[in-house]
DNA sequence: ATACGACTTCAAGTCAGCTTGAGGTCAAGT
DNA sequence: ACTTGACCTCAAGCTGACTTGAAGTCGTAT
C-alpha cells in the first residue's frame, strides 16, 4: 500500500497542508508514519477527508465530525445519533428552501414593499419558529 | 405606530440585546430613535430580523445580508444576484442531501467497511467536486 | 425625592477554524 | 559533499460574530 505525501494529500484533497496539520492537532486525522520529519498519510483518507468535507458543508463542527469517526478510523454512529442529525439536516434543507422561495419571491412579486405583502409575510411565518441548527460552512 | 423597545424586540425575536446592538453597529439593521437612551424600534423590524435569521440559517454572512437590504430597509436585490444565491442555495441543497444519504447508509448498509462500500464511494465522488458555499448557521 | 430596573456605552474577551512566518530538518539528485 | 525543495515545529495572528463586565443614564412607580 503506497503512501502519500502531504502535498500529494493537498492535491488529490484541495485540502491545504496547514490545515491537514491543523486537524491532526486537533484529532480529526492522523498520518500513518513518517518518513523523516515527513507525515505518510494511507490513501484512504481522502475518502476521509471527502466525508470531512461534506460534513462541514452541512454545517457540523469539527469536534462534531470527530465524533463520527471511530477509532479505527471507521464512521460510526449509533443510529438514534443519525436519524437526529437526518433530521437536522432536514431542518436546514427546509430553511434554505424557504430562503430559496423568498428570493424567489422577490424577484417575481410586483409589490412595493415585500415587508408588507402578505404572500411574503406568510413565508417568514411559514420558516420561522422551529428548532436551531448547528455550526458553519466554510469558504474553502 | 407604536414603538418597542430593545426588551420588547429581544422577546419578540428571540435576539438578544447585545446582538441587536452588534447589528447596529456594523449597519444592518437601525433603530428609528431614541426615548432618553433607549432605542425604539418599529415593530417592522421584527420582519427584518426574520429574514436575517433565515439568511443566516442559509450559510450568509451578516455583510452579506446587509447587501440584500436596500437604504430605506427594503429587501432589494438584483435579479441577477437573485439567481445566482437561489443556485448557491440549491447547490447547499445538494450537499446536504448528499450527507443525508451518507447518514442512510450508514445506518443501513451492512458492509463492515463502508470507507471500501462501493456505493458509499459513489456517494462521495456525487456529493464532491462543485463549487464553494459561503457562511455559517448560528447557534441560536 | 428616591429607588428601581431597564436600558446605555465602551473596551476587552471568547471561540472556531484556520493561516502566516521564522527558523529548522532531511532525503534525493547532481 | 552539497544543494534544493518539500516538508517540519511552534507561536502568533486573523476574521466573524458575538458576549461580558464595569460603570453610567434615565423614566416611572412609590
Amino acid at each position: 500500500m503506497k503512501l502519500l505525501d502531504i502535498g500529494e494529500i493537498t492535491q488529490r484533497s484541495g485540502v491545504k497542508p496547514s490545515t491537514l496539520r491543523y486537524y491532526e492537532e486537533v484529532g480529526l486525522i492522523q498520518s500513518l508514519t513518517r518518513h523523516g520529519l515527513r507525515r505518510q498519510y494511507e490513501p484512504q483518507i481522502l475518502t476521509k477527508l471527502s466525508l470531512i468535507m461534506l460534513a462541514k458543508a452541512g454545517g457540523f463542527s469539527l469536534s462534531e465530525i470527530a465524533g463520527m469517526f471511530s477509532e479505527k478510523g471507521q464512521l460510526q454512529i449509533p443510529r438514534e445519533q443519525i436519524r437526529d442529525r437526518a433530521n437536522l439536516i432536514d431542518q436546514q434543507i427546509k430553511e434554505l428552501t424557504a430562503l430559496r422561495d423568498v428570493l424567489h419571491h422577490v424577484a417575481d412579486c410586483p409589490a412595493p414593499s415585500h415587508m408588507e405583502c402578505p404572500s411574503f409575510q406568510r413565508m417568514l411565518k411559514a420558516s420561522g419558529r422551529q428548532k436551531p441548527v448547528k455550526k458553519k460552512p466554510p469558504t474553502y
